[in-house]
DNA sequence: TAGAATTTACGGGTTTTCCCTCATACTAAT
DNA sequence: ATTAGTATGAGGGAAAACCCGTAAATTCTA
C-alpha cells in the first residue's frame, strides 16, 4: 500500500536532444509533466513499469529500437499508453507499432496542437486503464487474504450451491460452511451475496 | 430467428480486377469463401452488416476511400476485422486507419502467405466477437420478454434486495414481488441467484 | 510451543423463499 | 361482450436456508 497513485507524466524517449527539448517546452507550457530518456535502455532501467501517463517513443534510436522497446515494455509490465514520434518510419514499420498497440505514430516535424491532442488522448486513456487496475488491485488483495479453504468455499458459494450442498460437496459439515462463509463475506468486504457473486464475475471476466 | 450464423467469407473490396482476382484465387486456394466488390458503394449496398468473416479493402478507390469505407462500415454496425492492402499509402493515412480499428494495413505486393496470415487472424478475431455477440444478443432476446415491472424487480433483485425490501421499494406487496421474481427466473433461463447475479452483471459490463 | 487454520457439535433464532387460495382491475384481442 | 393475458393484492402456512454463540478437537506451521 505505497503510494500507488503518481502524479501522471510524459515520458520522452528520443536520443535527438534539440528535438527532445521542444516536447518538453511544448508539453510544460500545457501543463503536463515531462521526464526525458536519451534511449531505452536509460527508461527501462529508471522508469517503473506502473508510471502512469503516457510514453513519447522515437523510433529510430542508436541502441534499442523504438518497436523493439514497445515490445520489452509490455513484456516488462507497462501498460501506459504509447506515442511514437518519428521522422523515419515507412509504412510497414507503421502498421507493425500500430498492430503492437502503439497509440500513435506522428511524424516529425509534427504540429504542437496534433502531440498535445494525442497526449491528453493517451492520458485519458491510461486514466481508464489505471482504474481498472486499482479495481483489480483492491480485490486481489481481498482475494490474498482468503485461507485455501475459505477460496473453495467462496467459488461453490458463486456457484450458486446451498450451504447444505456446499458441505456435502467438501465432505464438511454444514456448520463449518457457515463459519467460511462469513470469514467470505467479512474479507471480501461485501454486504449482500449478491455483491459477491458481482464482484467475483467482473473480476474473473477483467483479470482473465 | 433467421439462420443468424452464416458462414464466414472475405470480403474483397478492390477496383482493380486483375489483382482482386488473384487475391481470390490465393484465399481459395486455402479454403476461404470469398465475394468479391469493385467499390465501396458496391459492398455497403450488398453485403449485411452482421456478414461474419472478415474484409480486404483497397485504399485508394474510385468513390468511397478506403479509409472513409471503414468508418461508413463502423457506423453502419459492421464489426468485421479490416485489413487493407493497398499501393499509395503514406505513413499518415497507415496510422489514421489503424486507429480506426483496421486489423492491419499490407502493401501490395504482398507475400500470399502473409495476406493469408492476416486473413487468419482476421477469422478468428471475428469468431471471437461473433460469441461475445451470440451471448448479448440472446441474453437480450431474454430481457425484452420482460415486462417493464419484470425488469424494475430483476434490477433491485441483482442489487442484492431482499424482497420485502423491494415492496417496499415500489411500493407493492411481498407475495407480488415473489410472482415477478419467479417469472424473471424462467423468462432469464437461470437455476440460481447466483446465475441471475453473474448474467447481469456480464452483460452490462461487454453490453456497455 | 504458540498460533493460525480447519473442523465440528449443540442449540437456538431469524429470514427467506416458495406455494396456496381468492380476488380485483386493466388492456388487448376475438 | 367475452376471453386471455398481465399486473396487482391479502393472508397465511411450511420448508428451507441462513446466521450465530459457545466450546472444543485437530492439524500444520512458524
Amino acid at each position: 500500500m505505497g503510494k500507488r497513485a503518481t502524479n501522471p507524466v510524459v515520458s520522452i524517449i528520443d536520443d535527438d536532444r534539440s528535438y527532445r527539448r521542444w516536447i518538453e517546452v511544448t508539453l510544460q507550457a500545457e501543463g503536463f509533466a515531462v521526464e526525458s530518456y536519451e534511449c531505452g535502455g536509460e527508461f527501462l532501467e529508471v522508469c517503473p513499469p506502473d508510471r502512469s501517463g503516457c510514453a513519447l517513443i522515437d523510433l529510430a534510436m542508436p541502441g534499442i529500437h523504438g518497436a523493439n522497446l514497445l515490445l520489452e515494455m509490455r513484456s516488462r509490465g507497462f501498460q501506459m499508453p504509447i506515442i511514437f514520434l518519428t521522422a523515419t518510419a515507412d509504412v510497414a514499420m507503421t502498421a507493425t507499432v500500430m498492430r503492437g498497440g502503439a497509440l500513435d505514430l506522428i511524424e516529425k516535424p509534427c504540429e504542437a496542437a496534433l502531440l498535445v491532442e494525442r497526449v491528453r488522448e493517451g492520458f485519458a486513456v491510461d486514466c481508464k486503464t489505471a482504474a481498472d487496475r486499482g479495481v483489480i488491485e483492491k480485490q486481489s488483495r481481498r482475494l490474498a487474504q482468503l485461507t485455501a479453504r475459505e477460496r473453495q468455499v467462496m467459488e461453490l458459494v458463486v456457484g450458486g450451491l446451498a450451504n447444505k450442498q456446499i458441505a456435502r460437496n467438501l465432505s464438511i459439515s454444514e456448520r463449518t460452511v457457515e463459519v467460511h462463509r462469513a470469514r467470505v463475506m467479512q474479507k471480501m468486504e461485501v454486504e449482500s451475496f449478491a455483491d459477491l457473486v458481482a464482484r467475483h464475475v467482473s473480476f474473473v471476466s477483467t483479470a482473465a
